[in-house]
RNA sequence: GGGUAGGUAGCGAAGCGGUCAAACGCAUCAGACUGUAAAUCUGACGGCUUAUGCCUUCGGAGGUUCGAAUCCUUCCCUACCCA
């Protein structure tokens, strides 16, 4: 018997979620999925268009691998016919439209990413190009028919938009639709996905009902904020710590998250336990306690899950050399010169540390730029090249000049 | 199809013939303080080997003028109202 009860079943599922719609015909499906000993479709679509997943991405993902570990089948719909179109949504006009090729190598590195989380077992992925860009246009009229113009404007961003007189496309209005055949073609029995996607993911309820589908249950995650600590984590918005993030980055940018979040990003994108939870919360109220040291275990739990024990520990002493004691990192990138003699600033710029001169200008009269530890001041300084030497710029940026 | 209001640096938003590389706010970066946290303060924030200098910018293209982001023509784009 493959399944655990339902009741185990539900346990594993309402863990870091916020809502599922409805509730009780999740129940349902599972207890049906139980007696058939059939595996529910559990449906994760994607967005290809921008390949590198960050932590925040973690959380629907985790959620679709417990469903994995219950026995059921992922379903990752790669949303390549849609980032073949582009998405000129109002503000994004610069995101350019990708041929069918770039999507599959972004849906294969975004499979490869989120392998890191998902089973390869249960585990079944498709594009959806594969029934999207089959629909003709009187099969798009037809699935234009089963909703409504008011239903469609309900969508927070669309009211948002008319009253702040950004433009919306057509097409833009289409968006949920084309997700909500994705749910049809692929006969999903629950969606997963961040709360900024329950319209979404409700549309495809109403789109199956009207194909004549049982509809999905949906569930909806949270959202996790960025290392600002305001803005929810994206990779544009700079603000991400990316699966590929080396240990380091991955660290310090862990380091730099506010208090405030300290133990969503524990509840969220680690695997302690419930108990270990609530000890980080008792620990986080007691003022003797430096939040810092938390961010220390919190940063070291995600290089350990993202890579292993051994980087993670690497990763901390690397930190607290850099950031505690102002050592040099062991591993920096390297640059070698062939000039005797060269303007500080021009170096700089040849090694990619500024993109102008005048940036290099400025932050040499701020007093951010250092050669072997000493700050360097005179903007007309001539760099001479005896010896290798370690050249900082700003609070983080090192490069080790090779003469 | 008709009308109205608009398009300014990463974003928001002033400016409406010279003193405009363009106020202000946000974001960003650097410095101080710290825990690479937050808050705060200081500075920078088109480019040029930094200059009381030059070059490129105010939707696009032309024009008027000694001089244009500012005036004119035309084109493109957006929102709103009417049909």
């Amino acid at each position: 018997m493959p399944f655990p009860s339902v009741k185990e079943q539900l346990a594993v599922i309402k863990r870091n979620i916020v809502e599922i719609i409805p509730d009780d015909e999740l129940e349902r499906k599972l207890a049906k999925s139980l007696k058939e000993n059939k595996p529910l479709r559990i449906k994760l679509g994607c967005d290809p268009s921008r390949p590198d997943l960050h932590i925040g991405h973690s959380v629907v993902l985790q959620k679709l691998r417990d469903f994995q570990d219950l026995g059921h089948i992922a379903v990752l719909i790669i949303g390549d016919f849609t980032a073949m179109i582009g998405d000129p949504s109002g503000i994004n006009k610069t995101r350019p439209p990708l041929s069918l090729e770039e999507t599959r190598i972004n849906g294969k590195t975004y499979f490869e990413q989120a392998s890191k989380i998902l089973l390869e077992k249960n585990l079944e992925i498709r594009y959806n190009s594969e029934w999207l860009d089959k629909m003709n246009f009187s099969n798009v009229i037809k699935l234009a028919s089963k909703y409504t113009v008011a239903q469609i404007l309900e969508r927070d961003d669309f009211e948002k938009r008319m009253e702040s007189g950004t433009p919306i496309s057509l097409h833009e209005l289409l968006y949920p639709l084309s997700q909500a055949m994705d749910s049809v073609a692929i006969k999903s029995d629950v969606e997963l996905g961040g709360t900024d996607q329950k319209f979404n993911l409700l549309v495809g309820r109403a789109i199956q009902e009207a194909y004549g589908q049982e509809p999905q249950c949906i569930i909806t995650m949270e959202l996790l904020e960025g290392t600002d600590g305001v803005e929810k984590m994206s990779k544009s918005l700079n603000n991400a710590i990316c699966f590929t993030d080396s240990p380091k980055e991955m660290f310090g940018k862990t380091m730099s998250i506010p208090d405030s979040l300290i133990l969503k990003y524990f509840t969220l994108t680690t695997p302690l336990s419930n108990k270990e939870l609530t000890g980080i919360k008792t620990q986080l109220e007691e003022p003797q306690n430096n939040p810092r040291d938390l961010k220390v275990r919190l940063a070291y739990e995600l290089v350990k899950k993202y890579y292993d024990e051994e980087s993670a520990e690497y990763a901390k002493k690397e930190f607290e050399n850099v950031f505690v004691k102002k050592e040099i990192p062991d591993d920096i990138p390297e640059y070698k010169i062939d000039a005797k003699e060269l303007k500080l600033i021009s170096l700089m710029k040849e090694t990619g540390m500024v993109s102008s001169a005048s940036e290099a200008m400025r932050l040499i009269k701020q007093g951010g730029v250092y050669i072997d530890g000493e700050k360097i001041t005179d903007d007309k300084f001539v760099v001479k090249a005896e010896k290798d030497f370690i050249l900082k710029v700003g609070k983080r940026k090192f490069v080790k000049i090779k003469v």
